[in-house]
DNA sequence: GACCTGCTGCGGAATG
């Protein structure tokens, strides 16, 4: 086909013939479909659709078609929101080169642009902006009063990379500031959003425009069937050759030691596997925690020293500098060297990296929706993409408990691959409340506007907002709190205004972003940055031990808690420090994958000869455990009970049985219960499945600490508890397996 | 033992 078609002769002549000049022979489907909804500009649009399938153009040729039309009017036209700096600064260079023909203005707008550039924008505001959720919080704080005739003359609000702000803290800040940014111009804007891996449009949709989702126009994208090769290879893990006490001993004689001395046998055998199969070519290698990309990173540069040929093995994660992240990320960029990034969730979406060999997993998969997003970065132009994991699990002994002789790490391999297959994936979590968020956009709300009375602010972020799902009790609630807390207060005419504590926390910089980070200190080595720690009281840094960073091995020569720098030295040996965190929460549907992997018999063709051995032996001891028909075992020293669903399921149950006095603890796959024979166990749950599913915010008075969230500690108890437990429990889930428990 | 994302204005020094 020729551009010529139908959706074609809707653009503007000037955006066509810039099609024109750019040599494409054809539109996608996507772009066709898209052309006539956005140029209407009346309805809102979702376009899901794979990486480099010219999404981007399908909404930005009839955006600029629709401005080319009327002519410059005054203010911002479109505002583009993304979720990363690094994306905003890609896609700036690639509008910029559309939009100098049409003389449509395009400005970014993020933590790194010049005060210089914001300013000259102020001045003459015009076309289009690209900017983060978080700037574009401080443009409500900080300028609140010139907002209505910055983003007057609006006409396109545009969300990228949608899915990653599905189910976030973050995701209600952005639907909270695209609520208040219509509030300001008082009319509604089309949203435009964009995406590849969005499960279920219609909560997406539902996203995008709260309460109207169905009214959301959906183009979907349907030529990504790609093929996919995989592997899953197993390892047994074996000790280091220097542990404890003699790792001690080596050090205090004074002894070199290395990173192989202090590596496990089985991350010894991985790391060679990678550098034989990968090294000459560009792969990216995805480890869960940044501790493995540290340890990773420095064997795979030890191997290349050893065998004295070039590094291609670089650390990429979120504690290292932008300098380092950025030098890595050029490196993937230029075609003419090989180049394997060794790297968390940094590099899994965004940037354009050009295309990647093979995607390596080291240990089980966070989420099958993660997978996919990997998996998403190789096999571009027709190859098929090439997944291999890497999986350890320990050797077997008298000592061992029930998790780790079911091999649990490899059969949720097994089963998040078989989930992966058949096209299923995580869909984002549901029902959340985001109190800490509401907090956060009320305090925001107050600073925009200088004052607010308590009903407009409700009927702003609850009533027609976000948080619909906050009753006007509960508000009224959360503002008593926050006036007794000295973070509001009441004026006699009823005005709220900011009270000390509340302007303390909106006028620092913090306060834009909706998410919490710990505390940091800075790594240096000869005054250059090389990256970030949250350092935890339970593992101080002392002068004169040994990490590894960066990829690279140090020895702490200086700690300075005033500004809270460390400086490092080059060194020969050490473990990476520990970062912290919490991990993702594992889904129903993967927990009931696995039951169904541990009762079938077959031997996937994907398991290499010890994963096939690490599954059969699972499947062994599944059997030994009679886990086919019981669902609460002993090992002789603890009770485990096996509900075969999700973490929130586990969470819920784990917190009833805490109620009820038993000592409970997660333990992967099964709770661990001490001190409580089977019988005993087995009795209470029958129990509990007579009652009627407790209220959920009852249920979470019995855990200790709820404050997760960055606002949390302001709410008031019972909110607190409230917000606790709809982020956690699953109380008709739990009580679904408590029942099925009783007939079994 | 467990991911990631983001942020302003000002003062002072160095440079063109």
């Amino acid at each position: 086909m020729s551009p010529e078609g139908t959706a074609f002769a809707l653009l503007h002549p000037d955006v066509a013939r810039w099609v024109w000049e750019q040599g494409w022979t054809e539109l996608r489907s996507t772009q066709t479909e898209a052309f006539a909804p956005i140029l209407a500009g009346e309805v809102d649009v979702i376009i899901s659709a794979a990486t480099a399938s010219g999404k981007t153009e399908a909404a930005y040729l009839p955006i600029c078609s629709a401005l080319t039309t009327t002519g410059p009017t005054s203010g911002i036209s479109v505002l583009y929101v993304s979720p990363l700096k690094a994306l905003i600064n890609d896609q700036f260079d690639r509008l910029d080169r559309l939009c100098e023909h049409l003389e449509i203005p395009v400005h970014r707008w993020h933590g790194d642009v010049p005060g210089t550039q914001k300013a000259k924008l102020l001045d003459d505001p015009s076309g289009m902006l690209l900017i983060t959720p978080e700037s574009l919080e401080a443009l409500f704080v900080l300028r609140g009063a010139r907002i209505g005739a910055l983003l007057g003359g609006l006409r396109y609000v545009v969300v990228d990379e949608l899915h990653s702000f599905l189910g976030t803290e973050r995701g209600a800040q952005l639907q909270s500031l695209v609520h208040r940014v219509e509030l300001a111009v008082r009319r509604r804007v089309p949203r435009i959003a964009l995406s590849a891996t969005l499960g279920d449009m219609a909560l997406a949709a539902e996203f995008l425009r709260p309460g109207a989702g169905k009214d959301v126009r959906l183009i979907v994208a349907d030529d990504d069937a790609g093929q996919v090769r995989l592997q899953v290879r197993g390892y047994r893990t074996t000790p280091p050759r220097l542990d404890g006490a003699s790792l001690r001993a080596a050090l205090e004689a004074g002894d070199e030691v290395t990173s192989e001395d202090t590596a496990e046998g089985n991350e010894l055998a991985i790391a060679g596997h990678l550098f034989e199969t990968l090294r000459g070519s560009d792969n990216l290698i995805f480890a869960n925690t940044r501790s493995e990309v540290e340890i990773f990173a420095d064997l795979l540069t030890r191997r290349s020293e050893q065998a004295k040929v070039p590094n291609e093995f670089f650390a990429h994660h979120g504690s290292l500098s932008k300098d380092l992240r950025e030098d890595v990320e050029t490196r993937l960029k230029d075609r003419t060297r090989p180049v394997n990034a060794v790297c968390t969730s940094t590099l899994e979406m965004g940037i354009d990296i050009g295309d990647v060999r093979s995607i390596a997993q080291i240990g089980a998969p966070p989420s099958v929706a993660t997978t996919r997003q990997r998996l998403g970065r190789s096999g571009r132009r027709g190859d098929p993409a090439v997944l291999r994991c890497y999986i350890s699990e320990p050797e077997i002994s008298a000592r061992t408990s029930p998790p780790d002789a079911l091999r649990a790490e490899l059969v949720q391999t097994v089963a998040m691959v078989n989930l992966l297959l058949e096209r299923w994936y995580e869909p984002p979590a549901r029902g959340e409340l985001h109190l800490s968020t509401l907090v956060q956009q009320l305090l925001s709300l107050i600073a925009q506007h200088g004052g607010v009375r308590p009903a407009e602010a409700y009927s702003a972020l609850c009533g027609n907002g976000p948080f619909a799902n906050v009753s006007s009790g509960r508000f009224a609630g959360l503002l008593r709190a926050l006036g007794a807390g000295e973070v509001i207060a009441q004026a006699a005419d009823g005005l709220l205004l900011l009270d000390v504590a509340g302007e303390q926390i909106v006028n620092h910089y913090s306060f834009y972003a909706a998410f919490s980070t710990p505390q940091e200190w800075r790594l240096v080595s000869g005054g250059r940055q090389l990256g970030t720690l949250p350092v935890s009281d339970r593992q101080p840094l002392r002068p004169g031990s040994l990490m590894i960073f960066a990829g690279r091995r140090w020895r702490i020569v200086g700690v300075d808690p005033g500004p809270r720098v460390v400086d490092l030295v080059a060194a020969p040996g050490g473990r990476p420090p520990r970062f912290g965190g919490t991990g993702a929460l594992v889904h129903d549907r993967v927990r009931q994958e696995m039951l169904a992997v541990y009762r079938d018999g077959s031997v996937p063709a994907y398991l290499d000869a010890t994963a096939a051995e690490l599954l059969s032996e699972g499947r062994r001891h599944f059997a030994c455990y009679g886990l086919d028909d019981r669902a609460v075992i002993d090992d002789g020293l603890e009770s485990y009970v096996f509900p075969w669903a999700g973490d929130r399921v586990l969470h819920t149950i784990a917190a009833a049985l805490t109620a009820e006095g038993l000592d409970v603890s997660g333990a992967g796959l099964a709770l661990a219960v001490i001190g409580a024979a089977t019988v005993e166990i087995s009795a209470l749950l029958g129990d509990l499945a007579r009652r009627p599913a407790p209220d959920p915010v009852v249920l979470a008075a019995a855990v200790a600490n709820k404050t997760v969230e960055k606002y949390d500690d302001l709410l008031p108890d019972e909110l607190r508890a409230a917000g606790y437990a709809a982020r956690t429990f699953d109380c008709p889930g739990a009580w679904e397996f408590l029942r099925r428990f009783v007939v079994s």
